[in-house]
DNA sequence: TATATTTGACCACC
DNA sequence: GGTGGTCAAATATA
């Protein structure tokens, strides 16, 4: 049972954590793309925390089958053909909150295969390669994150191997960062990219350019994504184990934290066979010196849910 | 020579 | 026992 305080401290985390993003993003030298996506990425397991905090402290919430939706994990559902080809939707991010019988306090990234698996936030996200944008986008994208591949299985009721990726910076950094990439089996360009945990390995920005004020003013696009996220950021907890929180979250994120999602996956040639394809989606961020492929994630149908709303506005006052 | 990838083997979980 | 995930030695590459 987390208690109100432990809510409102993550949630109060997440909000300095969009807040810093936002004064990155204002000033005319956006930091490292790096930067943003581990802020993204901690703001995301804020929220997932929150969340859980707030699922095991509402009355009656527990899922009594421990079928809740927030406990689902994602990667069945890219699993299971059966259930694959009743999906419609062309795309989703999932959200691995943990099964609510987990401790909801796994706030220290601990590291080692089994506590990874068990205690480390996971979502997925559905990549495709644009063929069509090859080449289309200007400048180089670098998250900051290297990976290193350190295993590839075959995948019972999948044509393609699943590959295993790891953060370079494991040993040397401890960073708990790890990531799955799946092919899809009905469309040669469509990968299932599991990330497990956020970087540890990034360089935090100068202590002095943290925190920043509760109120900016308001500015356009992208900031003006994260001034929605004060705005709407509205949770009506007594419906947390409904479908609704964590698709209104995945939209939160779609929209606003594009390069968070749209990691700079590059692929050198059109023309990579089969086999290429998966490693193209490793391989891409060490590399710098080749053209772009658009990465749709296909976000865009992703209702934004207005029942999952958290009155967040406590905080904002 | 250092680093990354490959791949068979091993282990834990269901 | 089957499967997914990881390890680690062998190999490849820069």
């Amino acid at each position: 049972m987390a208690n109100g305080g432990a809510l409102l401290e993550e949630l109060a985390r997440a909000l300095d954590l969009a807040q810093q993003l936002e004064a990155h993003l204002s000033r005319a030298s956006s930091p490292p793309e790096s930067y943003r996506c581990s802020t993204a990425a901690e703001i995301l397991s804020a929220i997932q925390k929150s969340i859980l905090m707030a699922q095991s402290s509402a009355p009656g919430s527990p899922p009594s089958d421990g079928a809740s939706p927030l406990s689902e994990s994602s990667a069945p559902e890219f699993r299971d053909q059966d259930r694959k080809g009743m999906m419609k939707k062309r795309c989703e991010l999932c959200f691995d909150l943990l099964s609510s019988d987990r401790s909801a306090n796994a706030d220290e990234l601990t590291f080692g295969s089994d506590l990874r698996r068990k205690t480390l936030h996971k979502w997925t996200t559905r990549v495709r390669l644009n063929p069509s944008a090859a080449g289309g986008v200007e400048g180089t994208v670098d998250d900051g994150h290297s990976w290193r591949k350190y295993g590839q299985k075959d995948i019972l009721g999948s044509k393609h191997p699943r590959a295993y990726y790891r953060c370079t910076y494991q040993n040397t950094q401890g960073c708990p960062a790890a990531k799955q990439v799946q092919r899809s089996d009905d469309d040669p360009l469509l990968f299932d990219v599991t990330y497990l945990g956020t970087h540890s390995c990034r360089q935090k920005p100068p202590k002095g350019s943290a925190p920043t004020p509760a109120h900016k003013e308001p500015k356009q696009s992208p900031n003006r994504l994260l001034l929605s996220f004060q705005s709407e950021m509205r949770v009506k907890t007594e419906a947390l184990d409904s479908e609704e929180a964590p698709a209104a979250i995945s939209s939160l994120i779609a929209d606003w934290s594009p390069d968070f999602l749209e990691s700079p996956y590059q692929v050198h040639s059109l023309d990579a066979s089969d086999s290429d394809l998966t490693d193209i989606i490793g391989r891409a961020n060490r590399e710098s010196d080749s053209s772009f492929v658009d990465m749709d994630f296909l976000l865009d149908e992703l209702d934004l849910e207005q029942s999952f709303q958290f009155d967040a506005s406590v905080f904002f006052s």
